[in-house]
DNA sequence: CGACTAGGTTCGTTCAATGAACCACAGGGG
DNA sequence: CCCCTGTGGTTCATTGAACGAACCTAGTCG
């Protein structure tokens, strides 16, 4: 990971999945591929993110196997979409401890509820894949002008792809 | 965050999360402060990590309020501790895709149940906070030899300060 | 053909991570 | 009293990753 030392010594599963996700960039590259985003320069404009940086990420993703290369498409795997609870959990965190807006929020398509911090639908009352979920834009939304962050203030269903 | 330019630009309480906790050795810092590493010297034998920065990380964390220093002690506030379920689901995470031998699994003191992967005690039915875990070593714990790891290796309850 | 776009790579600059050395203070012993 | 040790840092030169601008290549449109 991110210096020539990683965390080879580390006794801990922890370690290893931060060797995967842990660099600078990473986690928000695996957000907007939920959010539908596949292609290169699409990231790119989203996240204002040297295009250096951006191809070394996607590579490591794909290696690692957190994403899949299809075509000039990048697609999270299986793999890719169970880190969901982890990022869904991890904003939540914030939302709760950082006086952070909430930025968005998700909607269990089948029954249109609003999903609970923990990721479960509270009529369902079973825990939603990614699939199944809607995005739609909260409170604290700000106004980027970039076509992705256009398209992304609309509702839509995560990992439904975006067209710009 | 780790270099000049921070993630202020994103939409999401996703970055400001990992404004937070995203630099590297942060979240290993937070695991550590779960298994009851209170010191400076701990952390830095335990972790291997150059003095300057645990120092810059501690304060970083203390400064956010995820620790709170207490004369020599850095200790965990309810904000750091609800990153539990964080670290806890992205250890799974690990496990389950990265071929990661589980170096540690946790039981639920109360009844004696190994939790599942989402934290929650399949006898009670209910989420367990940390406080209430207690860390087995596993099979895939590498034998290291300083003393944090000594200790760390016989089982102990989560939060529980340690005694070097 | 020429212009334009998508998807990168190259490379010089900047800035954080590293690790070794140094500093300050608090006991404890002689 | 001075010396020694342990704890909890800070300073600083070096290294390597992130940055950003420029360049390259293949495909497409007119």
């Amino acid at each position: 990971m991110a210096l020539g030392k990683d965390y080879a010594e580390q006794d801990c599963s922890l370690a290893r999945a931060l060797e995967v996700v842990g660099e600078r960039w990473t986690l928000l590259i695996v957000r907007d591929a939920f959010y539908g985003v596949r292609r290169f320069s699409d990231f790119l404009v989203h996240l204002d993110i040297p295009r250096a940086v951006l191809s070394a990420r996607l590579q490591a993703l794909a290696d690692t196997g957190v994403l899949v290369k299809d075509g000039h498409d990048y697609v999270l795997t299986e793999m890719g979409k169970e880190l969901w609870p982890v990022l869904h959990m991890l904003a939540r965190w914030a939302e709760d401890h950082l006086s952070a807006e909430p930025s968005r929020f998700f909607v269990h398509t089948a029954c249109g509820t609003r999903i609970g911090p923990d990721g479960t639908c509270a009529a369902c009352r079973r825990r939603v894949p990614p699939e199944d979920l809607e995005a739609h834009a909260g409170s604290g939304l700000r106004r980027r002008s970039d076509p992705v962050s256009v398209i992304l203030r609309s509702p839509h269903r995560l990992l439904e792809p975006i067209r710009t």
